[in-house]
DNA sequence: ATCAATGCAAAAACTTTGCACTGAT
DNA sequence: ATCAGTGCAAAGTTTTTGCATTGAT
């Protein structure tokens, strides 16, 4: 993902751009809020980024496919980027750590069911909340 | 749902929780947020239930068990009755409307992936977005 | 040079909290 | 009579917006 990318989407490469999408691509795994992201920025400290300016950034990438917006339980908005291959979500309510998963019979069940009600199916997504083994094993 | 099953859950059975219960369920399909209950209470114009009440109150249900909490797509939470049951939830993208659905499989399938990664789960839901049958035979 | 993009601060949207008063038991 | 419950206003969170300035092309 690179300045091509985003001229495609009809983005100017700015620099809050491109250190946005770095920081996507450096954290994998983290599913960041804006607020992640804008104190990765506030610790680098050469990196002057306005939260404004994240979020209005985040969008403009939600539109363009370039990352998806989760709504976790707890109300916080996340992003990742968007690789293009769906997946599930297990949410860790304790440490917020979030785990990724596709399963392959429940993929099918879903297009059974929704063909059952006779319903176009757009777009699905699954969220498993609870506590990451991580922490029951630190819980005292 | 009415004063026992309030007192059962250790909460007095007063006139804001008794007319947010009878609200919701008068309005069993509708998913409402804290702000649609109050819009009910203002317009019945006999009805005076401050808002922090009502999402005091909601928050309070949700611990008993009573109703159930989900976040919609545009970052709200939305609420309805908890009749004991788990469902998930198909929702129609033109219509707003919202069907709700049980599956065996996923949910045994669910415990597995959990089970697996050594979480523990405390919730889950899966929704399934597109096109209702009805609106697929009236789209023109 | 142009117009999109940004930073800042102010505001909007949603939810929680402090506190004195009210009401269910 | 007691103490949970409530209303109101104030504060907390998260996200959006207005506007003058900056910066990519």
């Amino acid at each position: 993902m690179d300045k091509q990318n985003l001229k495609q989407a009809g983005l100017k490469a700015t620099l809050p751009r491109l250190k946005i999408l770095e920081t996507l691509e450096n954290n994998p795994d983290a599913h960041m809020s804006a607020e992640d992201i804008y104190k990765v920025f506030m610790d680098s400290n050469d990196i002057d980024i306005g939260l404004a300016t994240i979020y209005r950034v985040l969008t403009q990438f939600e539109s363009a496919g370039i990352v998806c917006r989760h709504r976790f339980e707890d109300g916080r908005a996340v992003f990742e980027l968007d690789h293009g291959k769906h997946h599930d979500h297990m949410v860790c309510m304790q440490c917020g750590d979030v785990a990724e998963f596709v399963d392959d019979v429940i993929e099918q069940r879903q297009r059974e069911i929704a063909q059952k009600f006779g319903f176009q199916m757009t777009d699905h997504c699954l969220y498993i909340y609870g506590i990451c083994s991580n922490c029951q094993s630190q819980s005292k």
